[in-house]
DNA sequence: GGCATATAGTTGTTTATACAACTATCCAAA
DNA sequence: TTTGGATAGTTGTATAAACAACTATATGCC
C-alpha cells in the first residue's frame, strides 16, 4: 500500500520545483544587483571548485548533476569570462582538469554571503526542524531517482 | 535570531533544486517512453488548462511561474504540436485565450498517470507525514520570495 | 476627445539543458 | 600486440529561460 499516494492537484509544484525556481532568480538578482556578472548555473560551478580546486569534468557532472554536454559549455564560459582555466591531466590525457583563476578564488566570500542571505530570508519564518525534514525529503527524492 | 541560519555546505542543493530536477527528468524520461512528444514544460502549460480551459497567456504566466516571453513560446511549440489553439479575446483584443485541443484532452488522464507514478517513486519510503511538512515548508519558500 | 500610463503579447539575444553522434584515449583480454 | 569496449570530452540541434525592447490595445484623467 503506497503511504504517499499524491492527491491530483497536489504534485504541480513539486515537479515544477517552483520553491528552487524562486531561490535561483532571488540569488540570481541579488548577483546582478550586486554587480557580479556571473549566473547562477556557472555559480553552482564554483562552488564546487571552491570545495575542491582542480577536479575533472566528469566529477564536476557528478558534483553538479549535469550532463557532459552541459559541463563543457559551462566551462567554456566560465573560461571566457576567466574564472575558470583547463589543465590538461598528465597521468591520464583524456581529461582536463578545471582550476580556479585567482579572480574567482575572490568571488567565494560574496557570494555565498548573498547565497546564504537569500536562503534566510526564502526560509524566514520555518522552524529548524521542518528545514531539517524537507532537506531528508528532498534528498531521498534525489537519491531514489536519480 | 535567525533560526534559520544555514549551514555552509549545505545550501547547494536547495538552490539548485537537484530534487525537483530529478523528479521532471525522470518523469520526461516516462512520456519519452511512452511516446508523448511533449515536454514537461509543455506539459505544465496543458496542466493548468486541464484545470481551467481558455484561460489567457498572463494567467498562464501567472500560474506556470514563468514570465511573458517564456509563455509565449510555449504556446508557440504548443500550438504547432496542435494541442492548443489561440482565440483572440472578444472583449479586450489584447489578450489570447488559449483552448485546448480534442488532441490534448486526450492527453491528461495519461500524463497524470505517469506524474503520479514518478512521484510515488521519488517519495517511496517518505512516510505522508514528512511530506505533508516537506510540502508546506516548499510552500512558504516560494511565498517568501515570489 | 486627447493624452499619459498601464497591460497583453511578441521578438531578439544570451545562456543553459537534453540527447545523439562524434573523437581521442585508456585498458584489458585474446 | 592487437583489438574491442569503456571513458572523457566536444559538437550539433532542439527546447527553454531571463532580460530588454518593442507593438498594440485599453483605461483613466484632464
Amino acid at each position: 500500500m503506497p503511504n504517499n499516494h499524491f492527491k491530483r492537484g497536489e504534485l504541480y509544484s513539486f515537479i515544477t520545483g517552483k520553491a528552487s525556481t524562486a531561490i535561483a532568480r532571488s540569488l540570481q538578482k541579488r548577483f546582478n544587483a550586486a554587480g557580479l556578472n556571473i549566473t547562477i548555473e556557472q555559480w553552482s560551478v564554483l562552488y564546487h571548485l571552491w570545495k575542491q580546486d582542480g577536479i575533472s569534468q566528469q566529477e564536476l557532472c557528478n558534483a553538479t548533476f549535469r550532463d557532459k554536454p552541459s559541463i563543457t559549455r559551462l566551462v567554456d564560459n566560465l573560461e571566457k569570462l576567466q574564472l575558470v582555466k583547463r589543465v590538461p591531466s598528465s597521468s591520464d590525457r583524456r581529461m582536463n582538469m578545471v582550476y580556479l583563476t585567482r579572480q574567482a578564488q575572490k568571488l567565494q566570500e560574496e557570494t555565498m554571503n548573498l547565497a546564504e542571505l537569500t536562503l534566510n530570508e526564502a526560509l524566514e519564518g520555518v522552524p529548524a526542524d521542518r528545514i531539517e525534514v524537507c532537506k531528508e525529503v528532498l534528498q531521498i527524492v534525489y537519491d531514489n531517482l536519480k
